[in-house]
Formats: structure tokens, sequence, C-alpha cells
RNA sequence: GCCCCGUUCGUCUAGCGGCCUAGGAUGUCUCCCUUUCACGGAGAAGACCAGGGGUUCGAAUCCCCUACGGGGUACCA
């Protein structure tokens, strides 16, 4: 049998982290078997439906490099991949449980039901639940005769259809990752399958779905752990095989405990989302990883190790030789906590391994969206890259860190007061004269430094009372790649200038 | 409340009965390299394996209990 997965998000937002890497981890195994990977919108609930969050889902799943085989926009043997597109289909089987008496009408509104279990948590029993234990107090097809049931649902009042979850019996199932899992039906209730709206719920759309696309493994967020039994019973109501499952652990917050979520990332200030998000209702934006200036190969790289730990001791690695070690019995059990740390290192061991052209669009658009000047050749802007590589954590750094190789710098005053002094701007201004010397030819790092060294040696200057006034004039700051290198890059006239602004001062 | 799942260095984890006086990575610290920063290199500190009972010649590894953490408990997914 082919294997076939699914990523099934619900457009109620912009996918988390914890989002891709469910989806990550499907792709993988989809990768690893030759298997078929299904993006399916579950879009069933109308009320939490959010605009552009669909699009989102799959602009940031495209940036992470997952690829869709099945899908919304891909079409495939099984479309539609929109469950709101699909409502004919979630009739019928509806239909077919009624009549096989698996399932059953209920009367009851939501007000009467909130009512009950206020009710009941009053009376010292909080978990009131819709089940077989209860069903016979309540107003459905089970209580009221034929007739009654026929007048109310022609009359046109609202119901919603349950299913009759069996009494007194023992659901096993095999997770993947966790073992055998057992739960009793009496924990289970009388889910609600069909909407009063005409719509399904979650429970029942995914079930049917999964089964007509031929999903072979349900790879899944352990939020989904406690409803899988219910799942294995409606695949049993249906009489068809259920798929394998596997329920992975959350991605916690970086500090203390809980599920990961938008506050958090707020708070510490921690991209949770792949991209820029703005909320179409209220206009806030939160910003992406991608924007923060994270490369989609560490966030996955580093993601994908958030649980996920394969034989032996690699840890960077490309998605092909993920594919390739991937296996989900390697998935670990327990929570997991969301190192940012862990990410930057990710992040800049990726940044030094790329080429220098990767970066200068990245430079560029940086420089614009600063608002400082983007007049730069690209030849320039290579040395740039070349120079910064090593010190960049995140993609911004390339102009943030090193602002002085794009505009005059900016003296740091501590840096100031510490190393500006009478030799050191003697030393300066000597410097300055050998420089000059030097015409656009010899203006390269060997001459550079050449020509500094035979006039400190010849002078018997010290390091100390030149490298640092140097880097001052030219940088402005106290680290930074090496000055020698800062002034071949920054051309004569731009050097001597900047010595002579410092000497100025 | 009830149900389900989990618990090894700060963090991510290796470990699936003896190789563990618990290994790696990251983070932290020290030293080297270096005119600075970063990279790189070499080291150090850091978990008595949540606690308590068993089982066994032998347990981080198997079983039970407790504690703690998390998830679920909707006409949401």
């Amino acid at each position: 049998m082919s294997v076939v997965v699914r990523f099934a998000p619900s457009p109620t937002g912009p996918l988390h982290i914890g989002g891709i890497r469910t989806a990550f981890y499907n792709y993988l195994l989809a990768k690893k078997l030759g298997g078929k990977f299904i993006l399916r919108i579950e879009d069933t609930d109308q009320v939490r439906f959010v605009p552009g969050a669909e699009e989102y889902i799959m602009e940031a799943l495209r940036w992470c490099g997952i690829e869709i085989d099945y899908g919304v926009r891909e079409g495939g043997p099984d479309a539609p991949y929109r469950q709101s597109e699909r409502g004919v289909i979630y009739q019928q089987y509806t239909q077919q449980l009624l009549s096989e008496g698996k399932a059953y009408i209920a009367f009851d509104t939501p007000g009467e039901l909130t009512e009950m279990r206020t009710q009941a948590e009053k009376s010292g029993n909080p978990g009131w639940q819709y089940n077989y234990l209860t069903r016979k107090g309540m107003i459905n097809s089970l209580t009221l005769s034929e007739a009654a049931v026929k007048q109310r649902t022609e009359s046109g009042e609202p119901y919603v259809i349950r299913l009759k979850v069996p009494e007194d019996q023992e659901v096993h199932f095999k997770d993947e990752i966790r073992g055998e899992v057992v739960v009793h039906t009496s924990q289970i209730d009388d889910k609600v399958l069909m909407k009063s709206d005409g719509l399904p719920t979650y429970h029942l759309a995914n079930i049917i779905d999964d089964h007509l696309m031929k999903v072979t493994h349900v790879i899944r967020g352990e939020e989904w752990l406690p409803s899988a039994p219910l799942h294995l019973l409606l695949y049993q109501a249906f009489g068809w095989n259920p798929p394998s499952f596997a329920h992975l652990p959350l991605i916690l917050r970086p500090d203390g405990n809980g599920k990961l979520s938008k506050r958090d990332g707020d708070r510490l200030g921690v991209p949770v989302f792949p991209l820029d998000w703005t909320d179409p209702d209220t206009g806030e934006k939160t910003n992406g990883f991608k924007e923060s200036g994270y490369l989609p190969d560490a966030l996955v790289n580093f993601m994908a190790l958030l649980g996920w730990h394969p034989e032996g001791n690699e840890e960077v690695m490309s998605v092909e030789r993920m594919i390739e070690l991937f296996s989900i019995e390697k998935v670990g059990k327990s929570g997991t906590k969301f190192d940012i740390d862990k990410l930057h290192w990710f992040n800049q061991t990726y940044i030094k391994q790329k080429p220098n052209e990767y970066f200068l669009p990245y430079i560029k658009e940086t420089l614009l969206k600063q608002g400082m000047n983007t007049d730069f050749t690209d030849e320039y802007l290579m040395k740039v890259a070349h120079l910064m590589k090593e010190r960049a954590v995140l993609m911004k750094d390339f102009v943030l860190k090193a602002t002085y190789l794009y505009q005059a710098p900016e003296y740091d005053s501590a840096f100031m007061a510490k190393q500006w002094n009478e030799t050191g701007k003697n030393n300066l201004i000597a410097l300055s004269n050998v420089w000059s010397r030097l015409n656009s030819e010899e203006w390269n790092t060997q001459r550079l430094h050449d020509t500094m060294h035979e006039w400190m040696t010849t002078n018997s200057i010290a390091n100390k009372f030149l490298m640092p006034q140097l880097r001052l004039a030219l940088t402005g700051v106290s680290g930074g790649p090496d000055s020698i290198e800062i002034a071949d890059l920054l051309g004569k006239s731009e050097t001597i200038s900047r010595f002579e602004r410092l000497i100025a001062q």
C-alpha cells in the first residue's frame, strides 16, 4: 500500500512553529517512504474562519521548503481538498450512520447544554458529558418517538447528529510514539458529528477524508491524543481500517511551562510564526522568523530536532539527510521547550556555509528597510558579505552590526574615551600620510598592511597606540572585521576622510 | 473533578537490564589563535537519571504508587 500523509490545518490564523513541525514530520515520512503529502484545509468552523489564513499556511509551508503533492492549489485524485467544499460527502456518510443506528439526532440546544453543565458543576460534578450514561435523559431520537422526531425536524427545528458511542467497552490503539493507549467508552462523549449549521465537526470530516484520501499515517499534535479513541470508534462505525497514528509532543514555551503561544513570543521577543502576520481584525502585526532574519533551512533543521533525534550525533543536516534518517520511532514523547539560543546557533552555522552572493538581496532589502543608503555595487556588497558572514547571527546583522560599512561611523563614547588620546591622534595622522602616498592600484589589503607595518617598525610604534585608533576612525566601535580589510573595502578617499574626520574631533 | 500523556545536565537530547563512576549538542566559564569582534582549536563546570517501593545476581532502563508538568474534557480545530 502506498503511503499517504496529510497536514490538515484549519484556517483560523497563522500557522505557528508547532504546526510547521507537524507538517514537516509528515513531509519527511512521505519522502522517506516514497509517499504523497496532502494539504487539506479543515475549514468546517465558519465562526473561527480568518481571511488570509489559508494563503498564509501555504506561503509558510513553501518558505520552509515543504512541497505539497495534493492540495487546494495543486488539485489531486481526491479533490476538493477544502472541507467546506465537501459538504455532500459528509451528509451522505452521516445518513449512513444514522440509518445503521450508529448515530442519532439530538435537539438539545447549546444553551440547554451549558445550563446542564453548570448545574452539574454546582452539584459537585464538574465533568458532565453527553454520553451513554446521560443520553437517555436528553431530547433526542433515542428518547423521542419516531413521529416526534420527524415532526421536529420537518418543522425546521435545529438539531445535531451525535455518535452513539458503544456502552462499556475498551478502545485500544497503538500510537507509534507512545505505544498502547487504552480508553474506556464511558470516558468518551457522544460527540457531535454534524452541527446544526449542517457542517460536520472536525472529528467526522477528518475521519471521512482520511479514509477517502487513503491516508495511511496520521501524524499530528499531542492535543489530539485524547480524541484518538473517538476516531477509532468512528472508523469502527464505518467499518473502515484506521491508519496508523503518531501523536507528537508539544512545543513548550522557553520559560516556565505550557504550550508555546503567540503571547510568549511577544513577551520574549521571539517569533513563533514563520512569516509576518497581520491580524485582519485588529491590524496588529506579529513578526515572523523570515522577516526577523532567520534562514528557512536553519529553522527547519532546528525545528526538526525539537523532539526528534536520529541515530548518531549529527545535528546540522540537509533536508535530504533528514529524509534519509527520519523515523517516527525516534521521535520523543515529552514536551519540548523552544530554545531560541540553539536556533541562533543553527542560524549562524547556516549563514557561515552560504556563498557570499546569497546575502546580496537580503543586504539590499535590509538597507532599504532601514532607510539607509542603498547605492552600493554588488562587488562591494560581496566583500561586505565576506567580512560579516562569520559575525552574523541573524540576516539583518549584515547591516545592523556593521552600519559603518554603509555610512559614516558614529563614535562609541566609551571606546572613544578609552582610546582617543594625543599619541593615538599623532599616530593616526602619520598613518594617514603613509597611506595617502598609495595610489588606487596599490590600495589593497597586502599593501596597506605592509606599508603600515613598515612605518610602525621604523618608528617603534606599538600596536596598541595605533590599531584601536585606526578602528575608531574607521568604525567608531570596538569590535568588527579586520581594520585593514575594512580600509581596503572602504577605499582610499573614504578611509582618508574618516581619518580626517576623527582627527578633527 | 475526571480521562489521557509525560518526567535524564539551564536547554535539546543519547540511553531500550550489565559497555553509565550517564555520552553528544547548545548555553556558560577558562585558555589558545588574533591589532578588536567573530570564527576556529583546547579544556572546565553542569544531571546521583522527579521521589518512594518492588522485580532481578544486577535498573536511568521492567512493574506499582506518589508528586509534579502538560494535554483533553465545546454544535473549536
